[in-house]
DNA sequence: CTGTTAGCGCGTTCAG
DNA sequence: CTGAACGCGCTAACAG
């Protein structure tokens, strides 16, 4: 005795390729051989399939043909945060570079946690993706072990100022934070003070400073206040740090972790008449656009995010198998002089 | 004679079901249900099982466990742009939503491209998602018939002014601008510019300013100088529309389609000299962020983003069967009486 | 140029 | 509480 199939009921009557081969009166594999370009096949007969294609509305199931061809097409992503808009921009570089492939991403936002990024990593590896594309050189043990163990492709973004697992691609943090240290000190500044979030969850920001001191350092300087938020980067801490900061020391520069925080110090200079640059300096990080939009420029270092995007996913197109040799990517800075240092 | 089994050179030795059970001494099956927290199993063999997990590293494969259960764990995401913050917060609610879950969000971008779009949302169904969350409701025929077609939950996201595929999850943009409208005569200002970007991709931004519009006939009142330019919104676009418009006319009132656009028209003013908001009153929407931090507030309409991301993740996992009836959830928005208007 | 065969790795019965 | 059998929908290899 038989018995029917029924597993889930099915939502709707599912089409497969057995359905579309049946209507075609071909074979299976010249179905899919046809929907995947692949081979030669008589035009008579790829009419006639494509005609059965539309009539069904088949949509072929990518998660048996990735079962079957060990392939997924798939590339993850793990970026720490939405909220500050150089992530959504290395994205947009990343969907830019994908555009012309048959790669899908597949995002995950770690809020800033190694241990969330590792469950995140672990959940991206389940899915066999063909390379994963991470932020920073800061990951558990675990993570780093995963993603060497796992065999595929991995690209660390933003950094270079470590050592790759794979491929790394951006820019040294630190050496901006130094260059932006011997340029404030070519112009004359003298008394620094430091507007800084979070370092424990942005290392990179934290790069940056020890590049600064050094710079000063060297120069028999050092900086002489410092307002560090506990949180994470935004117009309004800048704001509120930057109060802080002037009522701590009389500094003649302040400099930024990043340009959000430099933005909001823009904002309470205005508010309080404060005139930039004389009165007091301000310089921040990253170049967004906004600072460049504000009625006084913003003095700054310009980071390419959208390129890192796009690097990265040229780095892992250009070949599917790691090498054996590690890659560094430099999409490097420039110091932006603006109107406020 | 048996041939050996020698598809695809593995990168590594993969590790599967098959390698744990056999390391454990227990069945496939066992170490599948252990995997899945699923069923009773002994305390031993559930130790046992892990160890070897641990041991060997593995990590179950989603595809293949998708296609044996029938169940994605997926949701695809469509937005129509990162570059404005605005969809990154959106990201942000829907992540949250999921973050209990144990779905995975598939997040692509149409770059306003309603064709563009048809390709992502093929793309996405053929991993058969339990949802798809899209932008707003302007979409081909294609696309509409594959969403329809395809059984799973749609949320359209963002708009609630037309009748949605499934659920709508948004707020009213029509009545948003007419309220605007409402506010700003009952300021008593009385000659109104409008400054905007490309209609035909954001058709949000239109149905703003149809409601805009509208309170102002009632009023008797109309709209004596628009500034439009053709790309998408941003700070510098909204500068330089501002001056266009001030060239053009002379208005009291200046509303925009946008808080970037909002803002570059403020640092307009600030660099002309211009005194907001007697000279010129600026108005905008969204509520950004850098908007409330200006020295002087920006007056807007707020909308909440992160909580339309949320409410489109919770609207789906309340019931994974699309129901008969249509949703449509409003999250609102408030006017925002700021310093500028 | 096209069909046949044999899995991909796992989840789901159902029997013990 | 555990194991065996079967198949999810598709693609790869090979034969014709």
């Amino acid at each position: 005795m038989i018995k029917p199939k029924q597993r889930l009921p099915d939502r709707k009557s599912k089409v497969t390729v057995r359905e579309v081969a049946l209507q075609a009166d071909v074979s299976e594999s010249t179905v899919s051989r046809i929907m995947r370009n692949q081979g030669l096949v008589a035009e008579a007969t790829r009419a006639k399939v494509m005609e059965a294609v539309r009539a069904l509305g088949y949509v072929p199931n990518r998660i048996a043909g990735s079962l079957a061809s060990l392939d997924s097409q798939l590339v993850g992503v793990v970026v720490p945060s939405l909220s500050n808009i150089v992530f959504p921009e290395v994205l947009q570089g990343i969907n830019a570079g994908l555009k012309a492939s048959n790669y899908q991403s597949v995002i995950s936002i770690s809020d800033y946690d190694i241990d969330r990024e590792e469950t995140l990593v672990r959940g991206i590896l389940a899915w066999q993706p063909a390379a994963i594309l991470i932020t920073g050189f800061d990951h558990t043990v675990a993570t780093r072990r995963m993603l060497d163990q796992s065999g595929v492709r991995v690209v660390e973004m933003m950094d270079i100022d470590s050592a790759p697992i794979d491929v790394a691609v951006g820019m040294s943090h630190r050496r901006a934070g130094y260059a932006a240290g011997q340029y404030l000190i070519g112009k004359g500044y003298r008394r620094f003070g430091y507007v800084g979030h979070d370092w424990t969850a942005d290392r990179r920001a934290r790069l940056r400073y020890d590049g600064l001191s050094e710079a000063l350092s060297e120069a028999g300087l050092s900086i002489v206040a410092h307002a560090i938020a506990d949180g994470p980067s935004s117009v309004s801490t800048g704001r509120e740090q930057t109060a802080q900061l002037c009522a701590m020391a009389k500094v003649d520069v302040a400099v930024y972790s990043n340009d959000d925080m430099a933005v909001g110090g823009v904002f309470y200079c205005q508010g309080a008449g404060i005139r930039m640059p004389d009165q007091l300096a301000v310089f921040g990080f990253n170049g967004l656009e906004i600072g460049r939009e504000l009625p006084q420029p913003l003095s700054t270092v310009r980071s390419n995010r959208f390129l890192i995007g796009q690097r990265a996913i040229e780095a892992i197109l250009s070949g599917l198998e790691r090498p054996e040799t590690k890659t560094t990517i430099d999409t490097g800075f420039e110091i932006y002089s603006g109107q406020t240092a």
